[in-house]
DNA sequence: GTCTATAGTTCGATAGAC
DNA sequence: GTCTATCGAACTATAGAC
């Protein structure tokens, strides 16, 4: 037997997985229409519903799966590659976050979620915990055990790391700004290391 | 005549653009109907065309220029009432942001503004940029002349700040740590000035 | 200033042909 | 796997009574 046929779950849902997620990371879950997921793909609009059956709300939830499971292993994968050393292992950490599909987390959680149901906020909130937020906790808990750096609760640090991405990304994309995305990536983490007074 | 006669536009207006920056703020443009924000005044759907003529849109901007104008204004006022001294001024800067309606920047331009117009995105960068950025990018750049810190593109720091924002707010309603605000606030200054590193 | 009633539009979803 | 066609629900907005 072929590898490919043994391993692809059909390339085409792929697709629409890939498109769905661009558009509901980009705008959000009430802002994207199932019409505008199809428009992407060049397909009609009930094309969708052989894919996910379920409609906008399964879409939704796997996009939001797949896209979690994606992070863990990426953030894991490049802070397993990188020394172990703060600064290298943040510095790659960020390069990663910035080519990835931009998420904005305190969207998901106040207002998607509301759209989907009554409990699903917790369920995102605990997905969102385990794949983005464990992985870089620990490496800043290692840190401490290291001597590296002072104690303190790793989530206002990592919580910092996290929301600036987006600032990033929308510097980027917007050209607001005349600094390059490695740049500010360094001066970042050179704020956040070193801080920012003379001394 | 009376003061509050000359000056008032209309008690109940207000409350219909209060209302509707409650729920603009926290869940987006998209997410929000007109039957949710008069149902948070007890009022019909209907009756909110007799405040805003030109229907969600005019109540979207409306809102988001009453918002800015406010948020400027706030912060020129607590950066005015600070020490000229860098710690100072970004906590009280924190403190006052804490207490405003969550505003997620990022969607706002990227989700929101899709929806009323190609050039508005625009327009709402710009007003952003004035309300929000400017107030904090000039006690930054006031802070390097004095010397007190070392020279950097402003723009990153500032970023970091009110992105960091929307998550000790979220941290602090979904009671998902265990710090204070206040003392989450203290700990970003902490880090912005001094950063992490043991020394 | 707020109501009821409703027109017009858009959306999510289903049925059935190919 | 994708299409056309269409239904019912939800939404924005308007008209007119009070």
């Amino acid at each position: 037997m072929t590898v490919s046929a043994a391993v692809k779950t059909s390339d085409s849902r792929e697709r629409v997985l890939d498109a769905a997620e661009k558009l509901f990371m980009e705008r959000g879950y009430a802002s994207v229409t199932m019409r505008d997921i199809a428009n992407l793909l060049g397909v009609r609009q009930a094309a969708l519903y052989y894919h996910a059956p379920q409609g906008k709300e399964q879409l939704f939830r796997e996009v939001v799966d797949r896209f979690m499971q994606r992070q863990q292993q990426g953030l894991e994968d490049v802070i397993a590659a990188a020394p172990s050393h703060l600064e290298h292992q943040l510095t790659a950490v960020m390069r990663w976050l910035v080519t990835q599909s931009p998420v904005d987390m305190i969207r998901m959680l106040r207002s998607d979620a509301s759209h989907i149901s009554e409990s699903y906020a917790a369920e995102l909130l605990r997905k969102v915990d385990q794949s983005m937020m464990r992985p870089l906790i620990t490496v800043v808990l290692a840190a401490q055990e290291r001597g590296e750096i002072r104690p303190l609760d790793p989530h206002v640090m990592v919580g910092m790391l996290l929301a600036v991405i987006n600032w990033i990304k929308y510097f980027d994309s917007s050209q607001a700004i005349s600094v390059s995305t490695d740049d500010m990536i360094h001066d970042i983490i050179g704020v956040v290391l070193h801080g920012v007074v003379n001394r």
